[in-house]
DNA sequence: CAAACTGTACTAGTCGTATAATACAGTCAA
DNA sequence: TTGACTGTATTATACGACTAGTACAGTTTG
C-alpha cells in the first residue's frame, strides 16, 4: 500500500498535479513498485485533508498516463515496467535539471558555483 | 530601460509571478540597476501580448517589495541597494536550490549523480 | 445475500488568474 | 498651455483549480 506519508502539498502548484509529481518520483526512486495497492480516493483525500475530485483527477491523470489501472469498485494498483520507469526517470530529470540551471544561469550564477550551492545544500533539502 | 527581451512566459505559473521573478533575477545578476527605467504598463503589455492589469499587478508587488517607486503620471525606476539585492540573492538561491535538492532525493538520486547531472547539463539549459 | 467498501459521475459554489473596456488624475515635453 | 504620455482604479467576464454534497454502479468480504 502506498502510505503518501511523506507527501505535503505546498502552495503555488495544483495539488493534483503535485500528486502525480509524488508518485512518478516514487516510482524512479523505487519505492513505488508495479502492483502496489493505491490508497481509495475517499481515503486519501481524507488523510491529505483534501477533495476526494481532486484526488479523482490525480488519479485519472495517472490513469491516462497507463501508470495505475482503475475499475469501478475494486481498488487501484500500479502498473510500472522498466520501461515506463526510464522514460519517467528522463522525463524528470531533465525537466528539474534544465529548470534549475536556467535560473541560476539567470541569476548570473557561474557553474562552478552553481555545483558548490548544490553540494552545501544538498543535505538541507527536504525530503 | 529594462527591454524585457529575454522575458518568455511559460505556463503553468501565473505570468505576475513570472515577471516578478525576471526582475529579481536580473536584479541579482546586475543586468537590472537601481535607477533603472522600467516599460510603462501598457507599453510592456503590448510588448508581451498580455493585459495592463497582469503588469500592473506584477509592479505592484514590486512595489510593495520596495524594488521599484511608481507615482501616477511619471515613469517607474528600480530602487535597488546592495542590501536588497543581497537579501533577493539569498532568497532566490535557497528557494531554487532546495527545490531541485529536493526533487532529485525523492527520485533516489544521490549526491555524486545529481552533481555530475546538474554538470552535464549546465550548458543545455535556457537562458 | 447483505453490508461496506470501491470507482465514477454530476451539479453548484468559491477563489485566483487573466482578459477587456473604460475612466480619471498627475507628469512631462513640444 | 496643450496633448501625449504616465500610474491608478473600477467593473464585468471567462476560465481553471478546488471545495462540497450527492448519487449510482460495481466489487469484495463476512
Amino acid at each position: 500500500m502506498i502510505t503518501f506519508n511523506t507527501f505535503k502539498p505546498t502552495e503555488g502548484t495544483p495539488i493534483y498535479q503535485q500528486i502525480l509529481l509524488y508518485v512518478k518520483r516514487g516510482a524512479v526512486a523505487g519505492t513505488i513498485r508495479d502492483g502496489d495497492e493505491l490508497p481509495s480516493r475517499r481515503v486519501l483525500s481524507a488523510l491529505l485533508g483534501i477533495n476526494p475530485n481532486t484526488v479523482q483527477k490525480a488519479f485519472r491523470l495517472l490513469e491516462d498516463e497507463e501508470l495505475i489501472t482503475s475499475q469501478t469498485g475494486a481498488k487501484s494498483y500500479m502498473t510500472l515496467s522498466a520501461a515506463k520507469i526510464e522514460r519517467l526517470r528522463e522525463d524528470l530529470l531533465r525537466e528539474d535539471i534544465r529548470g534549475i540551471a536556467g535560473a541560476l544561469r539567470q541569476m548570473g550564477i557561474d557553474k562552478e558555483e552553481a555545483l558548490r550551492l548544490l553540494s552545501e545544500n544538498w543535505e538541507e533539502s527536504e525530503s
